[in-house]
DNA sequence: TGTTTCCGATTGAACGTTCATTCGGGGCGC
DNA sequence: GCGCCCCGAATGAACGTTCAATCGGAAACA
């Protein structure tokens, strides 16, 4: 086929093929053979780049919460207000998740998986930092209701979580007009009145 | 034991400890030989009540589902005014699921299944009615700005679920006092300003 | 009451399948 | 010919389900 090396090509090939197939099958329901007949790969070859089948989970796990951020963070959020941020941030993880359906639906396995909870704990603090940070700015600039993290964190990414998952089901669609209206009424949910 | 027809606790005990056990170990993580060991019971027996590991499942489901609408309409609503009708039912919904855990953490396995995806079909409609006419009420009598249903769905439900998870999870603890804020922050969202 | 018959409830070993993982070998670049 | 990449059949563990055998109490009969 190409020219470039096939190694690193066959390695994301496993990894999206995975990927892939989790969100049609689910977590449990995508088995090595599968991912080695997607991926145009030897069962024994999988085993050549990863240890195991949880080596390639851990890996699209952080792969997706990298993605997750970046996606949140994507433009330049410093010059302008609070609300423009919050709106862009939100609407952007929202669509996000919708244009990869195949990440919330790992990440919504790979949370509600047992086997899975004791690795997830290394990279858990970050993120969660990151938005803190960034709501309590918010709170301190007069923006916001004085209240406390965990709370406003239920309700902004309890919605992008509901509302990714909707649109992915079929159960309701949203254009991007839809979302700017769920943002609006979470902000004025939030916002000091 | 018990004077009573063992019968129909064995039925009881197999459901019991089978929700239970998913509670722990997730859906895929509870074999029929788990759920008979820990119901006290032969593997054989399982199929004496039931016709397989998914008719388990399926009469969970059901079993759950209503306990959810009861549990959102527990007391007399028609009384109060429609605010006080949307925070007790919130808060009462919120309380369920994180009181019983098993049932929030059955009904998000369940939902990302792709197995049993099909037999949901059937008692899809009923809730989300019931749900749906509330809100266009809320709207009708001047309470709520006019948005369409499944905008106020994705905040609603989606803090309900992200509450009790936080909350079930350990992440986060939240008191009664807590629940009811965060019922503010959606209300302060929805409310016709 | 004592004995026999009968039937649903219960058992757990056995079966067939599916899965993750291993292993021995084949081909290709150096 | 050595090392690396790759193959896919083989392996064994785990699982859902079946089934022939047993149990225990209720009904029938004496």
């Amino acid at each position: 086929m190409n020219v470039q090396s096939e190694t690193a090509d066959k390695r994301k090939a496993i990894l999206e093929s995975t990927l892939e197939l989790i969100r049609q099958y689910g977590l449990q329901g995508t088995p090595i053979s599968l991912i080695a007949k997607n991926a145009n790969v030897a069962a024994g070859t999988i085993y050549h780049y990863f240890q195991n089948k949880e080596a390639i989970i851990s890996e699209l796990y952080q792969m997706i919460r990298e993605e997750m951020l970046a996606a949140m963070f994507m433009e330049e959020n410093e010059g302008s207000d609070f609300r423009a941020q919050f709106f862009r941030g939100w609407t952007n993880l929202c669509r996000y998740f919708i244009s990869h359906p195949g990440s919330l639906i790992f990440i919504q396995q790979y949370n509600s998986t047992p086997d899975f909870k004791s690795i997830k704990k290394k990279t858990n603090k970050i993120p969660g930092d990151k938005f803190s940070e960034f709501f309590q700015s918010g709170m301190d600039t007069g923006y916001l209701k004085k209240m406390e993290y965990n709370l406003v964190a239920s309700v902004v990414f309890g919605a992008i979580i509901a509302t990714a998952k909707y649109h992915i089901s079929g159960r309701f669609d949203y254009t991007d007009g839809d979302l700017c209206k769920i943002a609006t009424i979470i902000w004025d949910g939030i916002k000091l009145q």
